[in-house]
DNA sequence: AGCTACATGTAAAGGGTTACATGATTTT
DNA sequence: AAAATCATGTAACCCTTTACATGTAGCT
Protein backbone atom coordinates (compact mmCIF):
# COMPACT_ATOMS: atom_id res chain seq x y z
CA UNK A 1 0.00 0.00 0.00
CA UNK A 2 2.83 2.29 -0.33
CA UNK A 3 1.75 4.07 -4.44
CA UNK A 4 -1.27 5.77 -2.53
CA UNK A 5 0.68 7.55 0.41
CA UNK A 6 3.32 8.28 -2.65
CA UNK A 7 0.90 9.92 -4.23
CA UNK A 8 -0.42 11.62 -1.29
CA UNK A 9 2.98 13.31 -0.42
CA UNK A 10 3.46 14.28 -4.00
CA UNK A 11 0.13 16.36 -4.16
CA UNK A 12 1.27 18.12 -0.77
CA UNK A 13 3.78 18.96 -1.82
CA UNK A 14 2.29 20.67 -4.66
CA UNK A 15 -1.28 19.65 -5.75
CA UNK A 16 -1.17 18.63 -9.20
CA UNK A 17 -3.16 16.86 -12.54
CA UNK A 18 -2.72 13.08 -13.44
CA UNK A 19 -0.48 13.59 -15.60
CA UNK A 20 1.81 16.18 -13.85
CA UNK A 21 2.13 13.75 -11.04
CA UNK A 22 3.45 10.92 -13.19
CA UNK A 23 6.10 13.28 -14.73
CA UNK A 24 7.32 14.45 -10.92
CA UNK A 25 7.02 10.77 -10.30
CA UNK A 26 9.86 10.29 -13.05
CA UNK A 27 12.44 12.28 -11.21
CA UNK A 28 11.90 12.61 -7.65
CA UNK A 29 10.10 9.98 -5.99
CA UNK A 30 9.64 7.56 -8.48
CA UNK A 31 13.69 6.76 -7.64
CA UNK A 32 12.36 4.85 -4.74
CA UNK A 33 9.09 4.13 -6.30
CA UNK A 34 8.15 4.17 -9.76
CA UNK A 35 4.57 4.23 -11.49
CA UNK A 36 3.05 4.69 -14.69
CA UNK A 37 0.55 7.15 -15.49
CA UNK A 38 -1.84 4.34 -15.52
CA UNK A 39 -1.50 3.37 -11.81
CA UNK A 40 -1.44 6.52 -10.68
CA UNK A 41 -5.28 7.42 -12.49
CA UNK A 42 -6.30 4.63 -10.89
CA UNK A 43 -4.94 5.43 -7.33
CA UNK A 44 -6.11 8.96 -8.07
CA UNK A 45 -9.60 7.95 -8.75
CA UNK A 46 -9.26 5.55 -5.42
CA UNK A 47 -8.15 8.14 -3.21
CA UNK A 48 -11.57 10.43 -4.76
CA UNK A 49 -13.71 8.08 -4.04
CA UNK A 50 -12.09 7.13 -0.23
CA UNK A 51 -12.49 11.26 0.23
CA UNK A 52 -8.60 11.60 0.91
CA UNK A 53 -8.38 14.18 -1.83
CA UNK A 54 -10.45 16.35 -4.30
CA UNK A 55 -10.10 17.47 -7.51
CA UNK A 56 -11.39 20.86 -8.20
CA UNK A 57 -14.97 21.51 -8.93
CA UNK A 58 -15.17 21.44 -12.65
CA UNK A 59 -17.37 19.34 -15.21
CA UNK A 60 -15.34 16.53 -15.49
CA UNK A 61 -14.66 14.99 -19.28
CA UNK A 62 -12.51 12.54 -20.56
CA UNK A 63 -9.87 14.91 -21.96
CA UNK A 64 -9.93 17.43 -20.28
CA UNK A 65 -7.07 18.28 -17.39
CA UNK A 66 -8.10 17.65 -13.56
CA UNK A 67 -6.11 19.24 -10.58
CA UNK A 68 -6.27 17.02 -7.34
CA UNK A 69 -5.09 18.33 -4.04
CA UNK A 70 -5.48 16.79 -0.25
CA UNK A 71 -7.72 16.69 1.83
CA UNK A 72 -7.61 16.59 5.60
CA UNK A 73 -8.03 13.34 6.02
CA UNK A 74 -5.83 12.51 3.80
CA UNK A 75 -3.26 14.31 5.83
CA UNK A 76 -4.48 12.04 9.01
CA UNK A 77 -3.97 8.94 6.86
CA UNK A 78 -0.78 10.01 5.61
CA UNK A 79 0.43 10.49 8.84
CA UNK A 80 -0.86 7.38 10.29
CA UNK A 81 0.96 5.08 7.68
CA UNK A 82 4.06 6.88 8.36
CA UNK A 83 4.62 5.29 11.85
CA UNK A 84 2.81 2.28 11.36
CA UNK A 85 4.87 -0.78 11.34
CA UNK A 86 6.06 -2.02 7.99
CA UNK A 87 8.67 -4.88 7.81
CA UNK A 88 11.00 -3.85 5.16
CA UNK A 89 10.53 -5.58 1.50
CA UNK A 90 12.28 -8.32 0.47
CA UNK A 91 15.03 -7.95 -2.11
CA UNK A 92 14.76 -8.90 -5.56
CA UNK A 93 17.78 -8.47 -7.78
CA UNK A 94 17.92 -10.53 -10.99
CA UNK A 95 21.48 -9.81 -11.75
CA UNK A 96 22.47 -11.13 -8.17
CA UNK A 97 20.42 -14.48 -9.31
CA UNK A 98 22.19 -14.75 -12.63
CA UNK A 99 25.51 -14.61 -11.13
CA UNK A 100 24.77 -17.54 -9.27
CA UNK A 101 23.31 -19.21 -11.97
CA UNK A 102 26.45 -18.45 -14.06
CA UNK A 103 28.22 -20.11 -11.49
CA UNK A 104 26.30 -23.16 -12.31
CA UNK A 105 26.25 -23.24 -15.61
CA UNK A 106 28.84 -21.12 -16.68
CA UNK A 107 28.10 -17.88 -18.84
CA UNK A 108 30.05 -16.36 -21.44
CA UNK A 109 27.53 -13.18 -21.72
CA UNK A 110 28.01 -12.17 -18.05
CA UNK A 111 30.66 -9.80 -18.30
CA UNK A 112 29.10 -7.81 -21.05
CA UNK A 113 25.91 -7.36 -18.55
CA UNK A 114 27.72 -6.21 -15.60
CA UNK A 115 29.54 -3.76 -17.72
CA UNK A 116 26.22 -2.76 -18.90
CA UNK A 117 24.75 -2.15 -15.40
CA UNK A 118 27.83 -1.13 -14.31
CA UNK A 119 27.35 1.97 -16.64
CA UNK A 120 23.75 2.31 -16.02
CA UNK A 121 24.15 2.31 -11.85
CA UNK A 122 27.28 5.04 -12.67
CA UNK A 123 24.82 7.16 -14.62
CA UNK A 124 22.52 7.20 -12.14
CA UNK A 125 24.40 8.27 -9.69
CA UNK A 126 25.46 11.37 -11.84
CA UNK A 127 22.10 12.15 -11.90
CA UNK A 128 21.73 11.68 -8.22
CA UNK A 129 24.87 13.85 -7.21
CA UNK A 130 23.77 16.80 -9.55
CA UNK A 131 20.43 17.00 -7.88
CA UNK A 132 22.46 17.15 -5.02
CA UNK A 133 24.86 20.12 -5.92
CA UNK A 134 21.78 21.62 -6.76
CA UNK A 135 19.11 21.14 -3.81
CA UNK A 136 21.67 20.65 -1.14
CA UNK A 137 24.75 23.23 -1.20
CA UNK A 138 26.80 23.47 2.03
CA UNK A 139 25.77 26.66 3.79
CA UNK A 140 22.06 24.70 3.54
CA UNK A 141 22.98 22.05 5.07
CA UNK A 142 24.79 24.00 7.76
CA UNK A 143 21.61 26.10 8.66
CA UNK A 144 20.01 22.98 11.12
CA UNK A 145 16.25 22.56 10.06
CA UNK A 146 15.28 19.94 10.20
CA UNK A 147 12.85 19.52 6.35
CA UNK A 148 15.48 19.84 4.05
CA UNK A 149 17.79 17.72 6.22
CA UNK A 150 15.41 14.66 6.01
CA UNK A 151 14.61 15.49 2.17
CA UNK A 152 18.95 15.36 2.00
CA UNK A 153 18.86 11.78 3.38
CA UNK A 154 16.01 10.64 1.23
CA UNK A 155 18.50 11.24 -1.75
CA UNK A 156 21.23 10.00 0.43
CA UNK A 157 20.04 6.53 0.17
CA UNK A 158 20.05 6.53 -3.46
CA UNK A 159 23.01 7.97 -3.95
CA UNK A 160 24.65 5.80 -1.41
CA UNK A 161 22.83 2.33 -3.25
CA UNK A 162 24.69 3.11 -6.68
CA UNK A 163 27.49 3.72 -4.91
CA UNK A 164 27.18 0.65 -3.33
CA UNK A 165 26.01 -1.08 -6.50
CA UNK A 166 28.95 0.47 -8.16
CA UNK A 167 31.52 -0.76 -5.91
CA UNK A 168 29.84 -4.63 -5.97
CA UNK A 169 29.68 -4.73 -9.84
CA UNK A 170 33.33 -3.60 -10.41
CA UNK A 171 34.19 -5.55 -7.68
CA UNK A 172 32.62 -8.86 -9.69
CA UNK A 173 34.14 -7.66 -12.52
CA UNK A 174 37.85 -8.10 -11.64
CA UNK A 175 36.69 -12.17 -9.97
CA UNK A 176 35.34 -13.06 -13.75
CA UNK A 177 38.12 -11.46 -15.04
CA UNK A 178 40.91 -13.84 -13.70
CA UNK A 179 40.19 -16.42 -15.63
CA UNK A 180 38.03 -16.80 -18.71
CA UNK A 181 34.84 -17.99 -17.79
CA UNK A 182 33.41 -20.77 -19.73
CA UNK B 1 11.28 -13.97 -15.43
CA UNK B 2 13.13 -14.40 -12.74
CA UNK B 3 11.52 -17.12 -10.80
CA UNK B 4 11.64 -19.79 -13.19
CA UNK B 5 15.20 -19.46 -13.54
CA UNK B 6 16.06 -19.63 -10.21
CA UNK B 7 14.22 -22.59 -9.67
CA UNK B 8 16.44 -23.87 -12.51
CA UNK B 9 19.52 -22.80 -10.92
CA UNK B 10 18.62 -24.26 -7.76
CA UNK B 11 17.78 -27.77 -9.25
CA UNK B 12 21.19 -27.95 -10.96
CA UNK B 13 22.49 -27.60 -8.09
CA UNK B 14 20.72 -30.53 -6.24
CA UNK B 15 17.44 -32.31 -7.67
CA UNK B 16 14.74 -31.40 -5.18
CA UNK B 17 10.91 -31.91 -4.44
CA UNK B 18 8.54 -29.00 -4.68
CA UNK B 19 8.58 -28.33 -0.32
CA UNK B 20 12.52 -28.86 -0.31
CA UNK B 21 12.94 -26.37 -3.17
CA UNK B 22 10.83 -23.83 -0.88
CA UNK B 23 12.98 -24.23 2.12
CA UNK B 24 16.23 -24.29 0.21
CA UNK B 25 15.03 -20.95 -1.03
CA UNK B 26 14.43 -19.45 2.57
CA UNK B 27 17.80 -20.13 3.51
CA UNK B 28 19.53 -18.68 -0.05
CA UNK B 29 18.85 -18.00 -3.32
CA UNK B 30 15.07 -16.18 -1.51
CA UNK B 31 17.62 -13.60 -0.20
CA UNK B 32 17.59 -11.99 -3.41
CA UNK B 33 14.33 -13.57 -4.70
CA UNK B 34 11.76 -14.65 -2.26
CA UNK B 35 9.39 -16.78 -3.13
CA UNK B 36 6.25 -19.00 -1.36
CA UNK B 37 5.51 -22.29 -2.20
CA UNK B 38 2.45 -21.41 -4.30
CA UNK B 39 4.48 -19.77 -6.44
CA UNK B 40 7.64 -22.47 -6.55
CA UNK B 41 4.72 -25.34 -7.63
CA UNK B 42 3.14 -23.12 -9.78
CA UNK B 43 6.38 -22.53 -11.81
CA UNK B 44 7.32 -26.26 -11.49
CA UNK B 45 4.10 -27.34 -13.30
CA UNK B 46 5.02 -24.62 -16.22
CA UNK B 47 8.72 -25.94 -16.39
CA UNK B 48 7.49 -29.41 -16.43
CA UNK B 49 5.17 -28.90 -19.50
CA UNK B 50 7.23 -26.50 -21.01
CA UNK B 51 10.25 -29.58 -21.10
CA UNK B 52 12.57 -27.79 -19.13
CA UNK B 53 12.76 -30.02 -16.38
CA UNK B 54 11.24 -33.44 -15.30
CA UNK B 55 9.91 -35.52 -12.47
CA UNK B 56 10.73 -38.55 -11.39
CA UNK B 57 8.86 -41.34 -13.47
CA UNK B 58 6.11 -42.25 -10.78
CA UNK B 59 2.40 -41.84 -10.70
CA UNK B 60 1.44 -38.78 -10.00
CA UNK B 61 -0.96 -38.30 -7.25
CA UNK B 62 -1.90 -35.11 -5.21
CA UNK B 63 0.04 -35.58 -1.74
CA UNK B 64 3.26 -37.90 -2.91
CA UNK B 65 6.90 -36.65 -3.47
CA UNK B 66 7.80 -35.54 -6.76
CA UNK B 67 11.46 -35.16 -7.34
CA UNK B 68 12.35 -33.04 -10.29
CA UNK B 69 15.42 -32.63 -12.42
CA UNK B 70 16.49 -30.49 -14.73
CA UNK B 71 16.74 -31.73 -18.63
CA UNK B 72 19.28 -30.22 -21.50
CA UNK B 73 16.58 -28.07 -22.29
CA UNK B 74 16.47 -26.50 -18.86
CA UNK B 75 20.21 -25.79 -18.86
CA UNK B 76 20.59 -24.31 -21.83
CA UNK B 77 17.53 -21.53 -21.13
CA UNK B 78 19.08 -20.81 -18.27
CA UNK B 79 22.46 -20.12 -19.94
CA UNK B 80 21.05 -18.21 -22.15
CA UNK B 81 19.20 -16.14 -19.45
CA UNK B 82 22.35 -15.63 -17.97
CA UNK B 83 23.42 -13.69 -21.13
CA UNK B 84 20.59 -11.93 -21.94
CA UNK B 85 20.09 -8.00 -21.73
CA UNK B 86 17.92 -7.22 -18.89
CA UNK B 87 17.56 -3.59 -17.21
CA UNK B 88 17.99 -3.42 -13.40
CA UNK B 89 14.44 -3.56 -11.29
CA UNK B 90 13.76 0.01 -10.43
CA UNK B 91 14.25 0.38 -6.12
CA UNK B 92 11.00 -0.10 -4.18
CA UNK B 93 12.08 1.35 -0.48
CA UNK B 94 9.13 2.13 1.36
CA UNK B 95 11.43 3.27 4.35
CA UNK B 96 12.43 5.76 1.89
CA UNK B 97 9.10 7.03 0.99
CA UNK B 98 8.17 7.24 4.53
CA UNK B 99 10.95 9.37 5.37
CA UNK B 100 10.01 11.84 2.80
CA UNK B 101 6.11 11.84 3.70
CA UNK B 102 7.27 12.77 7.20
CA UNK B 103 9.21 15.36 6.11
CA UNK B 104 6.14 17.02 4.15
CA UNK B 105 3.42 15.86 7.25
CA UNK B 106 5.80 15.20 10.15
CA UNK B 107 5.83 11.62 11.62
CA UNK B 108 6.11 10.90 15.77
CA UNK B 109 6.56 7.61 15.20
CA UNK B 110 9.11 7.27 12.57
CA UNK B 111 11.67 7.32 14.51
CA UNK B 112 10.58 4.04 16.01
CA UNK B 113 10.35 2.45 13.19
CA UNK B 114 13.54 3.46 11.76
CA UNK B 115 15.09 1.73 15.44
CA UNK B 116 13.06 -1.59 14.43
CA UNK B 117 14.42 -1.96 10.66
CA UNK B 118 18.31 -1.44 12.21
CA UNK B 119 17.56 -3.83 14.37
CA UNK B 120 15.77 -5.96 11.53
CA UNK B 121 19.19 -5.19 9.18
CA UNK B 122 21.62 -6.29 11.84
CA UNK B 123 20.28 -9.57 12.50
CA UNK B 124 20.25 -10.14 8.45
CA UNK B 125 23.78 -8.95 8.36
CA UNK B 126 25.21 -11.31 11.04
CA UNK B 127 23.24 -14.38 9.51
CA UNK B 128 25.06 -13.16 6.31
CA UNK B 129 28.29 -12.95 8.34
CA UNK B 130 28.05 -16.17 9.87
CA UNK B 131 27.26 -17.84 6.48
CA UNK B 132 30.23 -16.47 5.22
CA UNK B 133 32.34 -17.90 8.15
CA UNK B 134 31.15 -21.37 7.54
CA UNK B 135 31.28 -21.34 3.52
CA UNK B 136 33.97 -18.93 2.75
CA UNK B 137 36.96 -19.79 5.45
CA UNK B 138 40.42 -17.55 4.31
CA UNK B 139 41.74 -20.23 2.54
CA UNK B 140 39.21 -21.32 0.03
CA UNK B 141 39.32 -17.88 -1.10
CA UNK B 142 43.26 -18.22 -1.36
CA UNK B 143 42.67 -21.59 -3.99
CA UNK B 144 41.59 -19.14 -6.93
CA UNK B 145 39.08 -21.65 -8.55
CA UNK B 146 36.22 -19.67 -9.98
CA UNK B 147 33.62 -21.18 -9.08
CA UNK B 148 33.47 -20.48 -5.34
CA UNK B 149 34.63 -16.92 -5.88
CA UNK B 150 31.34 -16.44 -7.92
CA UNK B 151 29.04 -17.89 -4.83
CA UNK B 152 30.84 -15.09 -2.60
CA UNK B 153 30.51 -12.16 -4.58
CA UNK B 154 27.00 -13.55 -4.72
CA UNK B 155 26.65 -13.42 -0.41
CA UNK B 156 28.82 -10.18 -0.89
CA UNK B 157 26.18 -8.67 -2.26
CA UNK B 158 24.06 -9.47 0.54
CA UNK B 159 26.34 -8.48 3.03
CA UNK B 160 27.32 -5.21 1.00
CA UNK B 161 23.27 -3.96 0.89
CA UNK B 162 22.83 -4.84 4.65
CA UNK B 163 25.24 -2.94 5.89
CA UNK B 164 24.57 -0.07 3.53
CA UNK B 165 21.14 0.31 5.48
CA UNK B 166 22.62 -0.33 8.66
CA UNK B 167 24.97 2.54 7.51
CA UNK B 168 21.79 4.47 6.63
CA UNK B 169 19.46 3.67 8.75
CA UNK B 170 21.87 5.15 11.72
CA UNK B 171 22.68 8.21 9.92
CA UNK B 172 19.04 9.27 9.24
CA UNK B 173 18.31 8.30 12.92
CA UNK B 174 20.86 10.83 14.22
CA UNK B 175 19.39 14.02 12.07
CA UNK B 176 15.89 12.91 13.44
CA UNK B 177 17.29 12.96 17.00
CA UNK B 178 18.53 16.27 16.78
CA UNK B 179 15.67 18.04 17.18
CA UNK B 180 11.79 16.39 18.46
CA UNK B 181 10.11 15.65 15.10
CA UNK B 182 6.30 17.18 15.23
C1' DA C 1 -10.90 20.96 -41.44
C1' DG C 2 -6.80 18.46 -40.21
C1' DC C 3 -2.68 17.86 -37.36
C1' DT C 4 -0.26 17.61 -33.17
C1' DA C 5 0.35 17.55 -28.36
C1' DC C 6 -1.91 17.08 -24.12
C1' DA C 7 -4.66 14.50 -20.89
C1' DT C 8 -7.37 10.87 -19.12
C1' DG C 9 -8.75 6.40 -19.25
C1' DT C 10 -9.64 0.87 -20.47
C1' DA C 11 -8.20 -3.84 -21.11
C1' DA C 12 -5.52 -7.82 -20.68
C1' DA C 13 -1.75 -10.51 -18.99
C1' DG C 14 1.35 -11.76 -15.52
C1' DG C 15 3.55 -12.12 -10.92
C1' DG C 16 3.14 -12.05 -5.88
C1' DT C 17 0.42 -12.69 -1.57
C1' DT C 18 -2.82 -14.85 1.34
C1' DA C 19 -6.08 -18.16 2.63
C1' DC C 20 -7.76 -22.38 2.03
C1' DA C 21 -8.23 -27.48 0.45
C1' DT C 22 -6.80 -32.22 -0.09
C1' DG C 23 -4.02 -36.40 -0.36
C1' DA C 24 -0.27 -39.21 1.75
C1' DT C 25 2.67 -40.60 5.63
C1' DT C 26 4.04 -41.09 10.22
C1' DT C 27 3.12 -41.13 15.08
C1' DT C 28 0.38 -42.16 19.09
C1' DA D 1 -8.32 -45.35 14.47
C1' DA D 2 -7.20 -40.56 15.41
C1' DA D 3 -4.01 -36.90 15.20
C1' DA D 4 -0.18 -34.60 13.51
C1' DT D 5 2.80 -33.69 9.86
C1' DC D 6 4.41 -33.71 5.23
C1' DA D 7 3.47 -32.53 0.55
C1' DT D 8 1.04 -30.81 -3.30
C1' DG D 9 -2.26 -28.00 -5.08
C1' DT D 10 -6.54 -24.25 -5.94
C1' DA D 11 -8.62 -19.84 -5.70
C1' DA D 12 -9.10 -15.02 -5.09
C1' DC D 13 -7.13 -10.64 -4.75
C1' DC D 14 -4.03 -6.91 -5.59
C1' DC D 15 -0.29 -4.61 -7.96
C1' DT D 16 2.52 -3.91 -11.94
C1' DT D 17 3.30 -3.79 -16.88
C1' DT D 18 2.15 -3.15 -21.60
C1' DA D 19 -0.66 -1.88 -25.25
C1' DC D 20 -4.31 0.46 -26.77
C1' DA D 21 -8.40 3.89 -26.93
C1' DT D 22 -10.69 8.30 -26.50
C1' DG D 23 -11.40 13.04 -25.69
C1' DT D 24 -9.65 18.13 -25.58
C1' DA D 25 -7.05 22.26 -26.97
C1' DG D 26 -4.16 24.88 -29.85
C1' DC D 27 -2.14 25.60 -34.32
C1' DT D 28 -1.92 25.86 -39.53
Amino acid sequence: MSLPHAILTALLERPSSGLELTRRFDKSIGFFWPATHQQIYRELGRLEQAGLIRSCPQPPSRGRRKEYEVLPAGRAALLEWVGQAQDPKPVREPMVLRLRAAAAVGGRGLAEELRRHLELHERQLAEYLEIERRDFPAERLAAGDRRPALQHRVLRAGIGLEQYWVEWLTGTLEVLGEDSVD
